[in-house]
DNA sequence: CTGTATCCCTAGGGATACTG
DNA sequence: CAGTATCCCTAGGGATACAG
């Protein structure tokens, strides 16, 4: 007996809803978007020094998923020191407006955001 | 020496990627509102049997943080046995589009993205 | 410069039992 | 029915040190 509510659960690990946040829920992912998206191709310390409070580790971590994801293409030049640089896949630059669109809903709701928060705790 | 890049920093705690992030980025908020939305008002239990896997603490905690935040409202019928009923507010229903923009991106583009990471973890 | 490799620690979240 | 209240446990992520 099929189930009317399916399309909301985890079957077969197919919900798109979660496979979503899975990638994009994490500390950094969307902010590493982001930042290649509106400033372009940039170099590891470039983004670690942009993002400022991201540890060498998380960066490292997040750049992999992403380029693992196709979202982000990984550039090596090979000179003394190395240079690599990131970049947005088409992939890539296809989320960027959805995004930026959260983003955006974040900016004009924040405060009143936080003040329904305070007077929740209030309350 | 104001820094060109602080807009991605969280001076103050206002970078507004983050804000949204870390109101949305949590395991089960979008999943809620995505339900809510789609299926309109709806009491906790059902909530609790369409979305499944959720604990009951979980989607407690997830409901009270979003009503704390005005995107959800929460209506209890002085019965017994008891009755609540959640409901989007204007502001939640507002934030629905982009959250459905973004799982509709999912949809496209989980399959490439799939093929991306085997080859990736291939090489 | 661009990363690995460890260690460590907290907070998110699951399971279970209980209550008005 | 609609929640609390606990306990517990893992995984995300920070700090630090090291390497090519």
């Amino acid at each position: 007996m099929k189930d009317k509510w399916e399309k909301y659960l985890p079957i077969d690990g197919n919900c798109p809803v979660r496979s979503v946040l899975d990638r994009l829920g994490d500390k950094w992912s969307m902010l590493v978007i982001i930042v290649l998206g509106e400033e372009g191709t940039m170099r590891f310390n470039q983004l670690h020094h942009v993002i400022g409070d991201i540890s060498q580790k998380m960066l490292t971590v997040t750049l992999k998923s992403l380029e693992a994801d196709g979202l982000v293409t990984r550039k090596v030049f090979p000179e003394i020191p190395p240079r690599v640089e990131y970049t947005l896949t088409d992939r890539g630059m296809s989320l960027l407006p959805h995004v930026e669109a959260l983003t955006k809903w974040a900016l004009v709701h924040i405060d009143g955001i936080r003040a329904s928060r305070e007077k929740y705790m209030a309350s």
